[in-house]
RNA sequence: GGCGCCAUCGUCUAAUGGUUAGGACAGCGGCUUCUCAAGCCGUCAAUAGGGGUUCGAUUCCCCUUGGCGCUACCA
């Protein structure tokens, strides 16, 4: 039974870097079959945050990755590594150490004005039994150091393959400090045994640092684990991920807006993809479970690249919407017609033209809920405007609801602009020709009855042929005077929105200003 | 400094002892019922350098270079 572990410290909040290790984690217990836990490394006091647990525990589950065990917390653990260490003093592979911190500062300082590596000179290595009592009787603060052995140690890591390192060139690591607990390094070995952690997959930053577990696991006697590290997640300058050069909590990205699914599927696949020649990369969680596999995770670190994020974010957006306007179609007509013309774009057909009105209104009331306290109320006032109008820039708020307001309120209120603004230079609209195409449009537009996307897109192009010119050369300047901007929905949108009334009105304002 | 890890387009990456080295993001260009956007199509762009092994290496080996990580009573 394979069983990984998710081990983060509660310094603060989930990092990008730690959601993609929980995630592999948990993916690669998924994959086969096995069991998933948490567990938190709190044993730093000193770097002890208020909150940061719950914080944890509360992002995880808001991305979606359940553990099936824990959390552990090992600040209540502390008597069990106690228990441990004492085993280790006793088969002589741990000994005591009284340095204090002035002595060990010292001691480094010479070293490296030596040009030595600094390591801890064992001086109290061999310290008499008589000595030891001593010191702690006069109430010594002492701390518990691992002998590591001088020998060559190697390890197979399932990522990057054979490692070895010289024990020699290793320092004795601190098992337990002087207030009683454990180091990362000796309670992390502990757990991950006594938890029965098949495989550790962790950050490269931990590579070094394995040399000393395996050390551990052996004197202990026991079997260590399979080892995975990870490559890092990268600054743009290839610097490990840091606060300093941008957002790096996973709160700072659901703050912002990001799906759970971009945010899992960028994180996925930077470091990892499915290979196999394999194209696609837009993956649920579900669909990741199915096609993780270790020996596809890469070894060379990954920079965090916030445009793909945006791209996966965006991809994601389309198709959960998609998901839901389906649903919808269909639950209104259940004959509908729903085609993928473009890539993510859906059209429907319905088989009754009252479906495809209470299709538009249900399918502006989710839009409206997106956005519904940024919206003035008056503009509720008529509803059915109000609904046609966001489906017209469904895709602007789907890009951020909070633009809302910006993109709708020329709907109800008309600003002034330049007459210049129902002119293009480019397209070869003068005032002349903006003047003729607003007095076509509008003797068209006054003869029209049935007044909806289909015939008004009819009129218009008739309008068009009619006069004998381009269609941005009617379309323009209408477009411009329904609007009054510069960037608005299309001609057809506008016109069905505004209805004749005001639509007729608009182009009249148009007209008088030339 | 010591120890270790790493190296394909700007970025994320695919592939192979023999390919026109593929895709995606970004960029650029174009297309569409007008603008922005979206979408579609196209385009630019890479095997760090040097030695080997081999008929042939980007792929395997070595060296160099470069990048990164670790080097705490932090994790």
């Amino acid at each position: 039974m394979i069983r990984t572990r998710f081990a983060p410290s509660p310094t603060g909040y989930l990092h990008v870097g730690g959601l993609r290790t929980a995630l592999y984690c948990y993916l690669f217990a998924k994959k086969n079959k096995g069991r998933f836990l948490l567990r938190i490394e709190d044993t730093d006091r000193e770097r002890f945050v208020e909150g940061a647990l719950e914080n944890l525990i509360d992002t995880l589950a808001w991305v979606g990755i359940s553990y099936d065990e824990g959390p552990y917390i090992q600040s209540q653990r502390t008597e069990i590594y106690r228990e441990h260490v004492q085993k280790l003093i006793d088969s002589g592979q741990a000994y005591r150490c009284f340095c204090t911190k002035e002595r060990l500062d010292e001691m480094r300082e010479n070293q490296t004005k030596m040009k030595m590596a600094p390591m801890y000179d064992r001086k109290c290595l061999d310290l008499p039994e008589s000595e030891i009592q001593e010191k702690t009787k006069a109430g010594e603060k002492f701390v518990v150091r691992q002998k590591m052995p001088y020998e060559l140690i190697k390890f197979k890591d399932l990522i990057r393959g054979n490692v070895q390192f010289d024990g020699k060139t290793i320092d004795d690591q601190v098992l337990m400090k002087s207030d009683g607990f454990p180091t990362y390094h000796l309670a992390n070995v502990v757990d991950d045994h006594l938890m029965e952690i098949t495989h550790v997959i962790r950050g490269e930053e931990w590579l070094p640092s394995t040399p000393k577990h395996i050390a551990l696991y052996k004197a202990f006697g026991w079997q260590p684990p399979e080892f995975a590290h990870l490559p890092l997640l990268l600054n743009a300058d290839r610097s490990k991920l840091s606060k300093r050069q941008g957002d790096v909590s996973v709160e700072d990205y659901i703050k912002k807006g990001y799906l759970k699914e971009a945010i899992i599927n960028f994180v996925a696949f930077l470091g990892w993809n499915p290979g196999g020649g394999e194209e696609a990369e837009i993956f649920s969680l579900e669909e990741l479970e199915e096609a993780f596999s270790i020996e596809k995770v890469h070894k060379a670190g990954a920079i965090f690249n916030l445009e793909k994020l945006d791209w996966f974010n965006w991809r994601w957006k389309k198709r959960l919407f998609n998901l839901e306007l389906e649903k919808i179609a269909k639950e209104i007509d259940p004959q509908v017609n729903i085609t993928s013309g473009r890539k993510d774009q859906l059209n429907f057909v319905f088989s009754k033209p009252e479906n495809e009105k209470e299709f538009i209104t249900t399918r502006g009331k989710k839009l409206l809920a997106m956005c519904n306290n940024l919206l003035p109320k008056e503009y509720s006032s008529d509803e059915s405007k109000l609904l046609k109008a966001l489906v017209t820039i469904e895709e602007k708020i789907l890009k951020d609801p909070k633009e809302t307001l910006a993109h709708l309120n020329f709907y109800f209120r008309l600003s002034d602009y330049p007459q210049e603004l129902l002119t293009h230079v480019k397209m070869g609209v003068d005032l002349n020709r903006a003047a003729a195409s607003l007095k076509a449009g509008k003797e068209d537009l006054e003869k029209l009855e049935n007044w909806n996307l289909q015939t008004l897109r009819e009129t218009l192009m008739k309008t068009v042929s009619r006069l004998g010119v381009k269609n941005g050369q009617i379309f323009w300047p209408l477009r411009a005077a329904l609007s009054g901007l510069e960037f608005s929905p299309g001609v057809f949108e506008l016109a069905w929105v505004l209805g004749k009334e005001e639509t007729l009105k608009r182009i009249e304002l148009a007209a008088n200003k030339i």
